[in-house]
DNA sequence: AGGCTATATGTAATCGATTGCACATTCAAG
DNA sequence: CTTGAATGTGCAATCGATTACATATAGCCT
């Protein structure tokens, strides 16, 4: 069951041989096997029956170049390193099984030339539409691609939903905050804020602007923790301890991704801090290990599976299929656990 | 930037085109871009020059028609639900990168009648090679694909690199548990054993095998526990208890994978265990969560991006294309942290 | 000068399907 | 019985590249 070369195309079944196999010509074959144009009973029967006794499978390939289309869909990753990315490829991917279509994948790596070459890519394949998951590093590449028959689904954008359910769970959370006293939050990133950009280039960027919104609204001050990745342990929990400053400084922490969480957590630990006792935490994506902390953690729920699900169905749909109607899905929630506690006092 | 129909293909640039505006054939378009057979230098640079003013892609579908053969990998994954595919998923991406691979993915979801669906597809995509990420529910559709002219990797089989280390990491995890004066372990995994299955059908079998080996090697027995999915909070808690039964019992866990261990660990904190207290944890699976937990996790680590590179170069190779040798990686390994501990004295 | 090879380019067949058009047959309506 | 529409089938063009083969020019050797 090892690798084997096989260095002689062992004869794939053509349509030319099922055509002289059932006595017809390819033409006749073609419009049984697509369902289209007239055969009668009698030749449809045949024709299938030959068919699948040679285990017949049509070369879309050539069946693409003739039509012009194709039955693939293109995911394009910002980064495929994000954990949640897998939710919204098996999204899209059990939608895009359904209807046959294939689905291929690249990831940008977070590098605008790396994006480029891989919507190019995508181009010369030919596929039907190229969903970005994410934020693209150089949206104007997009329309670059847009010359090329595509259709483009961008999804932070053409699943507005998602994100307006992410800002009531955003406000939600705020407002658990506030109800335990606290008057000011940290938002903890990867990245500084890119304040000028509009419209804002990261989905962390989004959220950022949006726990800013809900803070204003209820009167809370946000601050801003930027942790890069290649920042050591060390320098790490030092700009940390900044942040949270003195007595008066920010007992909430907010993370921008699940995947940051784990790494404030394992900071806010060694350095001593009480969750929720002196501490409350909150971060962006639900787990089995948001839960199986101890304290359990809050979370803002997203939910990239059904996200994944519903664009594509809606840019399947565009492409002229029909599908069944879908029942609603779980959207964004604000789902409190026990890492939120109230804001310890001053004089303490 | 939101999605939009294209109705009428926005004629892309022809290779055509292309040969009429530098004023020589298409055949000589095509030998110069393509690098193969003569072409003066003065045409050379015409052409070229051309080709990417008018921004000339290739259609790789109709080339691939003529030529028979494709630039596209496709991995078979058997859950998409396990995250570490993700880690699988990238490095064949960033491979097949390289090498200007496109990368198509299927999610067989466990289920055989999928699972053979996505390789017929793959049949009719025409992919240059097929992995198959994990175990499949039905090996013997294998043969069915290759007659098809693909070539074929089994990821366990065939990178037994990786399982060899494995096997080396699950001694020296046991060993330690041994050290810590363990005389059981207990392996908790979603679904039963089957003993009997040759070659053993997926990665947890081949865990739960060599785990068995390991034990018997150190004269310590292997238990085992089956936590399905389905099973409801309460009646799994019941069996894990079962499963740890009185002083006697075991108080050495191995989680089966990664995906497993923080529900476990969420049941252990709610019976009111300690880590490593009472109970020495150790799990399948490395993570930034396994880090930040307290106790930080013991773990077996994995390398499924290394292997999934190191697989992907030796399959590109063998398509006949040449790579620059990688350095070595980092394999699975046992990294000890803090959840093993001794074993309680059995009077206490 | 003649012959030979290496270089440079064009013509046309080809990959495997789809599909416009032509032709044949059937059947119902007038 | 004629006519027209509806149905069933085949021929051949087509999609956009690659490539075998043919042809033409240039350079080299004897």
């Amino acid at each position: 069951m090892s690798d084997e070369a096989v260095q002689r195309p062992p004869k794939r079944v053509d349509m030319k041989e099922v055509a002289e196999a059932a006595g017809v010509s390819t033409a006749t074959v073609s419009r049984v096997l697509s369902q289209s144009g007239y055969a009668s009973p009698a030749t449809r029967a045949r024709v299938t029956e030959v068919a699948d006794r040679l285990g017949y499978q049509p070369d879309s390939v050539a069946r693409g170049l003739r039509t012009r289309r194709s039955t693939t869909l293109a995911i394009l990753v910002p980064d495929l390193r994000n954990p949640v990315t897998l939710a919204f490829i098996r999204g899209v991917q059990h939608v895009a099984q359904q209807c046959g279509y294939a689905v291929v994948i690249a990831d940008a790596q977070r590098d605008a030339e790396v994006e480029r070459r891989q919507l190019a890519l995508f181009q010369s394949q030919r596929v039907a539409a190229v969903i970005v998951a994410g934020m693209m590093q150089d949206p104007s590449a997009l329309s670059t691609i847009a010359r090329g028959n595509s259709l483009l689904v961008h999804s932070p954008d053409a699943a507005p939903g998602s994100l307006e359910g992410e800002r009531e769970a955003i406000t939600d959370a705020v407002s658990d905050l506030s109800r335990h006293r606290h008057r000011s939050v940290l938002f903890i990133s990867r990245r500084a804020p890119s304040a000028n950009a509009e419209p804002p280039a990261t989905l962390t960027e989004v959220r950022r602007r949006a726990l800013a919104d809900a803070s204003a609204e209820l009167g809370m001050r946000a601050d801003q923790c930027t942790l890069p990745t290649e920042l050591s342990g060390a320098a790490a929990s030092g700009r940390l301890a900044d942040a949270l400053g003195g007595p008066g400084g920010p007992r909430a922490i907010i993370c921008a991704s699940h995947r940051l969480a784990p790494q404030v957590l394992a900071m806010l630990a060694t350095m001593g801090w009480d969750i929720p006792g002196q501490i409350s935490f909150l971060t962006f994506g639900d787990s089995e290990w948001a839960t199986a902390y101890r304290p359990a953690l809050s979370v803002i729920r997203l939910n990239r599976y059904q996200e994944a699900r519903h664009l594509t169905r809606e840019l399947l749909v565009q492409l002229g299929n029909v599908l069944p109607l879908e029942e609603a899905a779980a959207l964004p929630a604000y789902v409190p656990r026990d890492s939120v506690g109230d804001r310890p006092d001053e004089a303490a």
